[in-house]
RNA sequence: CGGGAUGUAGCGCAGCUUGGUAGCGCACCUCGCUUGGGACGAGGGGGUCGCACGUUCAAAUCGUGUCAUCCCGACCA
């Protein structure tokens, strides 16, 4: 390709309303243009990238067995309606109506439809098991697009879904899958920690994720890890050993009584007026799950993990109940207390989860559900009712000890790049999906999915790869493996030798674009370093030595040698990607 | 949905306070000059100033409303 032809334009600045490096850069670059919020066109170098991405994953899911096909993305409701979630999805759910005024969405994944193609299509115990995937864009209103590709409302994922006859096989294939993944993100050329977490929306019990560690803002995952063994899990789902219960060895409150602790509203405050730390507190929170208050229960110098507490309470929505919702909860009750003074007693009907650092606390502070008052020396018995749910809702912190072998939890930030969910018969039972055994008998399918983001996988690329001058792409999902930049076009011998090597690159397979525009060496540079291609050839002034320049994007080195040298090491570079 | 901000040319911005012929840089077109890290000069094309209503002789500028976008929280590949 000659760069005078190809359909890019690079800005000076990064875009304004950019926020994260992956962002800024393909925006500068001229990879992506942004159509409406979170709807973005791939431009011709970003397109032949993510075609790269989705050949590396076709490759290794078919080569662990699983078969590609193509389902719609328009869908009806029916089958939503079905697995029952046409009215849990929310809307998140794109949905719009045919001319008929039929219901329908936009899939943002495929699990009703493919349970309904395979119960259909799979009737024997034969025919499994099997693992069928696809790759093409998905749908998801996003509450708020943001970080360009890598949270759009349109984007493109690889789902693959596999059943099997028993949880046995489901196993087998998770493995299968998992090996899959790790050879798909190394290919990429990314560094990707699998990681425990919760299963989400989606449902099912066991799941992992695939995450890009990263130093940037993007990583919007919060994962915990252990550097003695491997343990490492996504924040909503990570667990520590149970801190000790007492912090300093003092007994502060041997007597059950209730004290005045006028204006503490926080913890803080509490804790201060009392001359306590906060391990001898009880905190009461009030969430909304489901839109019925639930009341939370952790010592007071932890904090809540939402989703924990989301799942422990069995709901699906969840979030803090605001000032004027704790004022009607407390009329309701018959109190008159502020946030702050909040207490379990008294909250007949309501679902109250204790985390399990309530159960080793003694003698400890709690609010009684009056303004201004608190009990101390309060003990499990005075203040826990009797269908209380013990949990763990807690929100881990570095330096807990890992649940697995007690060395301190390290945390960073990363990025979903993929996960993978242990279905079960989450939807072939409810969706009546189901084969025939050996015996005659019929069961649901044991099902699994396993999910890729692949335009987000290319945008993390550009989070773990870029410097201040641009991207820094690795070969085997770069746009181009290398571009020629003859230093000035007016010169003929530099452009015949930039011709030639262009010319045998290219007939070598080489990916390479010749920069031929009319343009200063400087302008040139800076658009190979922005656009990111791993090699540039610089042919210029040396080249009456009879040598040129082979800069490597990556490490910045940049080595003088031949034409045929410069040819044969990257002819040698794309060959090893395989 | 709550909180904050912004809408002026493809991109980045000024002008608005104090109403009076819509500007700058980049990009684009032409010519000259230049050619190893985003040169320079001259000329040129492109905008109903988000939209609506109002105030006024006159609105990018003032007022009201509305829409959109971006940022911070809950969602997720």
């Amino acid at each position: 390709m000659k760069m005078s032809k190809l359909f890019v334009q690079t800005l000076r600045e990064f875009p304004s309303d950019a926020e994260v490096v992956s962002h800024k850069m393909l925006g500068r670059a001229g990879f992506i243009k942004k159509l409406a919020p979170g709807v973005y066109t791939y431009m011709p170098l970003m397109w032949r990238v993510l075609k790269k991405v989705e050949n590396i994953v076709r490759e290794e899911m078919d080569k662990a067995g699983a078969q590609e096909l193509l389902m719609p993305f328009v869908q009806p409701k029916e089958l939503w309606e079905e697995s029952g979630r046409w009215e849990v999805y929310g809307r998140e759910l794109m949905r719009l109506k045919d001319r008929h005024d039929r219901d329908m969405c936009l899939g943002p994944t495929h699990e009703e439809i493919i349970t309904s193609v395979a119960r259909d299509n799979l009737k024997s115990y034969k025919q499994l098991p099997v693992n069928l995937y696809q790759i093409q864009s998905k749908f998801r209103d996003e509450i708020r697009p943001r970080y360009g590709l890598l949270r759009g409302r349109e984007f493109i994922m690889k789902d693959a879904y596999s059943f099997d006859i028993d949880e046995a096989g489901l196993d087998k294939e998770y493995e299968n899958m998992a090996l899959a993944y790790k050879k798909i993100f190394e290919r990429c050329g990314l560094a990707t920690k699998m990681v425990q977490s919760d299963s989400g929306a989606i449902g099912g019990s066991v799941s992992h994720e695939f995450m890009v560690i990263t130093d940037t803002d993007a990583g919007e995952n919060d994962v915990f890890y252990c550097n003695e063994c491997d343990y490492s899990a996504n924040s909503n789902h990570a667990v520590s050993k149970l801190p000790d219960a007492v912090v300093d060895g003092k007994d502060y409150f041997s007597k059950k009584e209730i004290l005045d602790t006028p204006s503490t509203h926080s913890i803080e405050e509490l804790s201060a007026f009392l001359k306590i730390p906060s391990t001898l507190i009880l905190k009461s929170l009030v969430y909304i799950v489901d839109k019925k208050p639930v009341i939370a229960l952790i010592r007071a110098d932890k904090a809540i993990e939402e989703t924990k507490l989301m799942n422990a309470a069995g709901g699906i929505e969840i979030r803090i109940a605001s000032a004027a919702e704790i004022a009607e909860l407390m009329q309701e009750k018959g109190f008159n207390a502020e946030p702050g003074f909040i207490g379990p007693n008294g909250m007949e009907n309501i679902k109250i989860i204790a985390d399990e650092t309530v159960y080793n606390m003694k003698n400890f502070v709690v609010g009684i559900n009056e303004t201004d008052k608190h009990l101390v020396g309060a003990n499990l018995d005075d203040v826990l009712p009797k269908d209380v749910i013990k949990a763990d809702i807690r929100l881990v912190e570095q330096g807990e000890l890992c649940p697995v072998c007690g060395r301190p939890l390290s945390v960073t930030k990363g990025i979903e790049v993929g996960n993978i969910f242990k279905l079960g018969t989450k939807y072939s039972k409810p969706m009546n999906a189901v084969y025939t055994d050996i015996n005659g008998k019929t069961h649901p399918y044991v099902m699994g999915c396993y999910g890729i983001g692949i335009s987000r996988t290319a945008a993390a690329a550009v989070e773990a790869h870029h410097d201040e001058h641009g991207i820094k792409w690795p070969l085997a999902i770069a746009p181009y493996h290398a571009v020629i930049v003859p230093v000035n076009i007016q010169d003929e011998a530099q452009m015949s030798v930039a011709n030639a090597l262009y010319e045998v690159l290219k007939n070598a397979g080489v990916e390479v674009v010749l920069d031929d525009r009319d343009e200063r060496a400087g302008v040139k540079f800076k658009d190979a370093d922005l656009i990111g291609f791993p090699f540039r050839i610089t042919v210029g002034k040396t080249i009456s030595e009879g040598l040129v320049e082979c800069k490597i994007r990556e490490s910045g080195e940049l080595i003088k040698l031949t034409p045929e040298e410069a040819k044969q090491n990257i002819i040698d570079a794309v060959l090893s990607l395989q």
